[in-house]
DNA sequence: TCTTTCTGCTACATAAAATGTAGCAACTGT
DNA sequence: ACAGTTGCTACATTTTATGTAGCAGAAAGA
């Protein structure tokens, strides 16, 4: 059993990896700011221009977050992926591809 | 450009496909409809249910979004993957592997 | 040293989104 | 005719996100 201190038991009431980390992935903003991370590293301040301007209060609260969740750390250099967030979104690039076939098909 | 009718552009100024795809995947709920219907076909209640009993609001709501979008169908035998929404959750199938070790790591 | 300009972050009122519960109308089977 | 489905809607309450302002600390320049 995963359990995430702080953080909602929505879609994780068996516990298993894939619910937690869906309901993660499905809070508005987070996949957003991981494929940002994915392309570089950035401040506080420049991640929040690169997503649409998104509140600071929000952007903190994913942070910490992913944070916790070991996804994203925070250096001299600001905020990036760590490993574990690195291998997560590479498993999620095939998916950048398929957008593009569906947006067409749309 | 892609633009979807009743849809919130958040996310998506640039009309870059993956962006519109981030942002509608990043809805509550979303990504584990998805998840669910990958599994196999569901009625709406069932689904419900399956969704740790999401609100019928919410999940209609997301329905008719995921169906305009072409990803979702329904028919007889209720809500289902369409051709496009089965070729995405093939491409997401990885991320489900990763999360074990993930959860594992945590 | 004294600004200026970054940094990450917080407070708080407003607005938007999600929940929970009840129930409707249409169809299916007995 | 009746019971049990189906997909779905209404609506009041609660939760979450937004937008704006601003604080405290570090670094850089004059």
């Amino acid at each position: 059993m995963v359990k995430i201190p702080g953080q909602s038991t929505r879609g994780s009431r068996t516990g298993r990896p894939i619910m937690v980390l869906l309901d993660v992935l499905g809070q508005r903003w987070t996949l957003r700011i991981l494929w940002e991370l994915h392309q570089s590293r950035a401040s506080f301040r420049t991640l929040q221009e690169r997503c649409d301007g998104v509140s600071p209060t929000l952007l903190n609260k994913r942070l910490k977050n992913l944070r916790s969740l070991n996804l994203v750390d925070l250096d001299k250099d600001g905020y990036g992926l760590s490993a574990m967030g690195q291998s997560l979104t590479e498993r999620l690039a095939p998916v950048g591809a398929w957008a593009k076939d569906w947006a067409d098909q749309l």
